[in-house]
DNA sequence: GATGAATGAGCATTCATTCAT
DNA sequence: CATGAATGAATGCTCATTCAT
């Protein structure tokens, strides 16, 4: 099988080595100042062969970012699902939004600074499909715990502002730079807060 | 005085024409995509009066901002001061930001889209003299009450966190069009919920 | 008046000079194989000012395109109109065509190299107008002298064809080098012919 | 038998549609925006295979051309034979290139549009021959006609553009979609006018 | 013979900025 | 202060062609 593959595997191998090589550069200057040349470099691939799998700089640019978004979306869906409890389920995505950031710095440093930009157009569809593969099961289980009598009545957006919110913006403080302490301690502080605004009296 | 001044307010006049023209076209297109001829034309100037009052793109973006940030500063910084409780500072912040944000469309997706970007340099020393004004009294608010014993014992992040946190994510829902609720309601929860989180057991 | 318009004229003799740097260029080298960067070098302007008089290499290659045929169908009109009896026109016309070609030639090699080419588009409009300009009137000519009785009952592209025809072949033939006479014998030759195909029993 | 030639038939056949492909992009969008990948995908053949049957655009393009010229070639030289009398001739010259145009749209637009072309150098022996073989014959039915005192005495070139060259425009006007008219009447009217501009006086 | 990934030179075009008038 | 022509470096992208499998 491996053998089978083996041609697809070094086509995909010098994707993943694009897209490694781009992320750096979109991290480091952003995404106009990242040059097709840079990440070419980087890549150690030719001009000819960098077009030959992404077709445009956006294109390349979209399949980073849906990578990063399937790769956080995956992280932070793991943390509720029927039966997790509110209290823990909360706190469960709070913890993972800040290890996946941790963890991921470079990933989460483009995503966040790139919501809908530029070449999103490039990524829409799929990132459609990602985004409701995401959220569908997470709304389902705020409903469920609010119907549990767990958590305040609230609208989806508001959980997600309440919740993702702090996390978002700790993260931003965090990847600018500006705080110091450690990530699991903040992570717990956030998350008893967090869990506080939001669940049921 | 009209004639003294006429000059000068002339001069001012079309800066703030220019810086107008500018906004929309960042927030139109963002920073890159919105070319000086695209501006110049919006702003029905000609290109050399455009480079007469602002050296370079930076400069012109950098001017924006500031003046955006100045506005959302001024609006929060009223906020909080020395005798302000807690419960009544908290939820004022998040109702003026969401306010803010409500009534200052283009320059809140300008400045929540573009932190800390390319042209930032070019703002540096005015941006650290304005962000220092506003944060200082707002972190020696959060000390009093935190002494006072009114709010948890957090460090001064957490708190920008678990407070602006949910309002910059439902903000930024909103201005993506991502939510239909009412705003001063959505402050009303979010306010409440943001106190529960910081407040003192 | 001239100092007036000296700023104009100067842009326009530059506009000229673009113009015949290109000419010589599509004429050399062809369409596509013409760069803007060898019409540029022998134009002796910048890139920059090349592309602020011409906004693409197809708007420049329709301007020079329309100017020729302006230049062509110039001469070919003064040919015609109501007074000139049948045999003097069509001659005229014959002698015309080929002695425009012979003193434009690199117009010529261009107009007739490149009818309806990729960047006609570009000229499309103009280029309508300008032939409704020249085709009218000759086409009124011709209804006058067949109803004088002068010339045959044919459709007007049949005396275009039988006309025009042979002069344009002789042109291409003529500009391929593969003539050696001389011309205005030529254009006798040509002229007699012509007449005695279209001239009424 | 089918055994032996199948390696060959299916050679020959894979060219003919890769010829077949390159004529299509040929016609419809000119030697140049006709790139190889283009004519590749219409051929449904591989890059490399592609390479294999041809080794150059240029090779492609001239192949095509000697094709078509050949087939044009091949029926005009019909119409002249030592005993085909000036008139029969000369009127199945015109009747024989109309319909053949009328037949073969698709070569007629690309042999007329791209005479001398850059690619021609890649064709040019070829070319040669078979230009060769289709004047000579063809010259010294003019001169036998003239000896036999049924044509005007005119140089080679004169008679080629006084008889081909009234095919030729109206062709191009057909082509282009510019006359509505049938085309064996045309013919006939075109082969009057036609051979009234050459016969003796 | 077939396949498709790889190559890299080349090109049109953009755009911030300068400068003469 | 205003104007708009001039500048030229920089960039994304194309495409004919080669080559390993």
């Amino acid at each position: 099988m491996r053998t089978l593959n083996s041609h697809n595997s070094s086509s995909e191998a010098k994707r993943a080595v694009i897209i490694g090589a781009a992320l750096e550069c979109f991290v480091e200057m952003g995404f106009t100042q990242a040059t097709m040349e840079k990440i070419r470099e980087r890549a150690c691939v030719s001009n000819g062969s960098l077009y030959h799998h992404f077709g445009s700089k956006e294109e390349l640019a979209a399949a980073a970012y849906i990578e990063g978004v399937k790769s956080y979306q995956k992280r932070l869906g793991g943390a509720v699902s029927s039966k997790v409890p509110a209290e823990s389920g909360v706190k469960a995505l709070v913890r993972r939004h800040l290890n996946w950031v941790h963890e991921n710095k470079a990933w989460a440093v483009f995503l966040f600074r790139t919501r809908r930009a530029e070449f999103m157009k490039a990524a829409e569809r799929n990132l459609s499909e990602e985004n409701a593969r995401f959220f569908k099961p997470l709304s389902e289980w705020f409903v469920e715990r609010k119907e549990a009598g767990e958590i305040r009545d609230l609208s989806f957006p508001l959980y997600m502002a309440l919740i993702l919110g702090p996390c978002q913006e700790y993260s931003r403080l965090w990847l600018a730079g500006a705080v110091n302490g450690n990530m699991s301690r903040a992570a717990a502080e956030i998350g008893e807060g967090v869990w506080r605004s939001v669940k049921a009296d």
